[in-house]
DNA sequence: TAGATTGTTAATCGATTAACAATC
DNA sequence: TAGATTGTTAATCGATTAACAATC
């Protein structure tokens, strides 16, 4: 349905599906089945019209003088997304932040770890819910071997981009990168960072620079 | 200097001072002292016209046929975000991303931790790095006892409100929030999040619509 | 039906890019 | 000086907001 639009939706209306998508589902944990535009815009702090401009990027879910259906249109963003499909994940890098990172994606249905690399000799062998921590050397011959769509990068700045070199060679379709540094990817390949320090930086800025 | 400005700098701006720092201490790093805005161009894919108009919000650095000194630029920068000052840090929520960020922010100067809080009791009294985990009964009373400009919430999404409404009384100038969802804040503190969730669903919708 | 609220077009606003005079 | 590159103004582009006809 939205898969043959013509133009290209703006990464500004992409950053906020995931915020409509949170909206709605906390709607729906409170029993509510029905939102107009108007009372969304007062939940997420943005205006009516561009949550109808943006949704309407993607088909018109609403129904005139009713609003929306929670249930539905939750749905619908999360088929935007994607969030309906499988993705084979694989991590590099098992320290604090990839063991976070680990945690954090057991309970993401659809987001399936099936591998986690490191090359310290004393996290290789140990164990993530079923999942063994392998020797970084195996990273080659497993991408030769399965099918992964998604890369996580989480080791550190220095070996992120020949990780980076070695999972797009391997066939991702994405890298998701926590290290500090802009990695060169193939266009092919989509890229997503998390920049812990951007975002600190940002509101260090921000706590010296309040209302400015 | 670029602090009685007339006019508000916009987030988009702020958001790239991050991204030009890094890369004036990588050249900085590979012994590059000086710089123009068009190799700067190259090196951070965005236009040199709109690097110029970016700086030039905050004063003007450069020299006419010459660009800019790096080590110059650089300080600059970091002046501008705030990173010449020094923060108190508190986090509430030592789980496994609460110890990813513990561990992040030991070697970012500046910023530093003074007390962890959690729940748990397997975790309380636990180390890390000379810091004490303590007893989250324990945060009231800390935030009287001392100043603390930021609070760190990576607790789980059921007490992250309740935690962030007792950071705010306490007096913090700015949260930084991991936790999955939209806090509500007074109008005096800053909020940043980091919302891994956003960023992994932004990340499915580009994997599927590529170049779209 | 009358009232409400969408979908969508038009107007506004803001951010990015282009151009070039100033000047090192 | 001549060449290079900034700082800044003007032009363009894109995103947000406002308005309202369509319609449930």
């Amino acid at each position: 349905m939205y898969s043959k639009e013509k133009q290209r939706v703006s990464p500004s209306v992409i950053r906020r599906l995931p915020k409509y998508r949170r909206s709605l589902l906390e709607l729906q944990s409170r029993g509510i089945s029905r939102i107009s535009s108007k009372e969304l815009s007062r939940i997420t702090g943005l205006t009516a019209s561009q949550i109808r401009q943006d949704l309407n990027n993607f088909g018109g879910f609403g129904q005139q003088g009713y609003g929306y259906n929670v249930e539905e249109l939750f749905k619908e963003v999360g088929g935007i997304l994607g969030l309906d499909k499988e993705y084979n994940v694989v991590l590099v890098g098992f320290g604090n932040l990839g063991q976070a990172v680990a945690n954090y994606l057991q309970n993401k249905i659809g987001f399936n770890l099936s591998a986690i690399f490191d090359i310290n000799p004393n996290l290789i062998g140990t164990e993530l819910r079923g999942i063994t921590v392998q020797n970084f050397s195996g990273l080659n011959q497993f991408m030769r071997e399965n099918k992964v769509d998604i890369g996580i990068i989480a080791t550190d700045k220095s070996s992120a981009q020949s990780v980076s070199n070695m999972l797009c060679a391997g066939g991702v379709k994405g890298i998701w990168n926590f290290a500090p540094l802009d990695l060169i990817v193939p266009y092919s390949v989509v890229l997503e960072n998390v920049h812990l320090s951007d975002s600190l930086y940002t509101l260090a800025y921000y706590i010296n620079n309040h209302g400015k």
